[in-house]
DNA sequence: CGCTTCTGTCAGCGATGGCTAACGTTAGTC
DNA sequence: GACTAACGTTAGCCATCGCTGACAGAAGCG
C-alpha cells in the first residue's frame, strides 16, 4: 500500500509506545501476550501495534501453537540509518559552507542566481 | 512541553512533507517564501511545518529584515542516530543469540527465569 | 466434542494532525 | 503616515490514529 518503506518505517517509530513494544523485542522473542502484559492498555491495542511494527518491517512473527512470537527485525531499521546519516552529512556540510561564506568572502553561489540577501548585508542596502 | 526530545523530532520527521521541507534546507539556507514556493500547498500549511521542525530542533531560524531564513540543524539528528544504532545493535545481538541458541544448545539464557517456551520445545509446558 | 487459552479483527469513539482562509504583525519604501 | 511585502497565528474542517469492547478463530486438553 505504503510504495515508500523508510516513510512507513517512521511513523511506525513516531508513536512512543510502538518504541517500547520495539525496545522490547530487541532484547527478546515475546509472545503477544507477554508484550502485552508489560503494558497497562488492553490487548487489542498492543496487537495493532504489533501489525503496524510488523507492515513496516521492524518485527517478525514466528508462530508456535497458538501463541506468536516476535522479534525486531535490525535491518527494517536499514533505511532510516540511512536517510539519517544523508541528510546528517548534508546539513553538516551545508553549515560549513554557509560559515565559511559569512566569514569573509562573497560567497560561493553555487547556482548564483537567486541571491537577495542570502548572508551578510542583513540591513539598510539603500544608498 | 515534550520533555522527550527524540519523541518530538521522531514525530516531525514521520511527516512526508516535513522531510521534504528538511531535504531543502539541508542543502541551502531558504527564506520562508522559497521554500513554500516549492510546494503546492499554502504558505499556512508551510509555516506551521517550520514551527514544528523548529521546536523539534531540527531547524534554526535567523531573521533577516521581513524575512526568516531557516537551514538544517544537523545535531537535531544526533538523538535519533544514537536511538537507532542502539536498536540496531540490540537487535542484532539478540537475532545472534537466538540463532545459535536454535542451533542446538540447550540456549544461553542470560537472564534464566521467565522461561517458558521462547524456543525449541514448542509445546507442552504446561504443568 | 466441549472447554479453555492465546490471539487477531471489527466497529465505534474521542483526540490528534494537517490543511485552508482570514487576520495580525513587522520591516522597508515612498 | 500610507502602502506593500514577507511572515506568523487563529479558527474551523475533515481525515487519521490510538484505544476499548465485543466477537471470531485456531490449538491443546479432558
Amino acid at each position: 500500500m505504503n510504495p515508500d518503506p523508510t516513510d512507513e518505517a517512521l511513523r511506525a517509530l513516531a508513536e512512543p509506545r510502538r518504541r517500547d513494544i520495539l525496545r522490547l523485542v530487541a532484547r527478546d522473542e515475546l509472545a503477544a501476550g507477554e508484550i502485552a502484559a508489560a503494558f497497562d492498555v488492553s490487548r487489542t491495542a498492543i496487537s495493532q501495534h504489533v501489525t503496524v511494527l510488523k507492515n513496516a518491517g521492524l518485527l517478525v512473527e514466528r508462530r508456535d501453537g497458538t501463541r506468536r512470537l516476535y522479534r525486531a527485525r535490525p535491518e527494517g531499521l536499514a533505511g532510516l540509518r540511512e536517510f539519517l546519516d544523508e541528510m546528517w552529512a548534508g546539513a553538516l556540510d551545508t553549515a560549513r559552507r554557509l560559515v565559511e561564506a559569512e566569514r569573509g568572502v562573497v560567497d560561493e553561489p553555487g547556482r548564483s542566481d537567486r541571491r537577495r540577501g542570502t548572508n551578510r548585508d542583513s540591513s539598510r542596502g539603500r544608498t
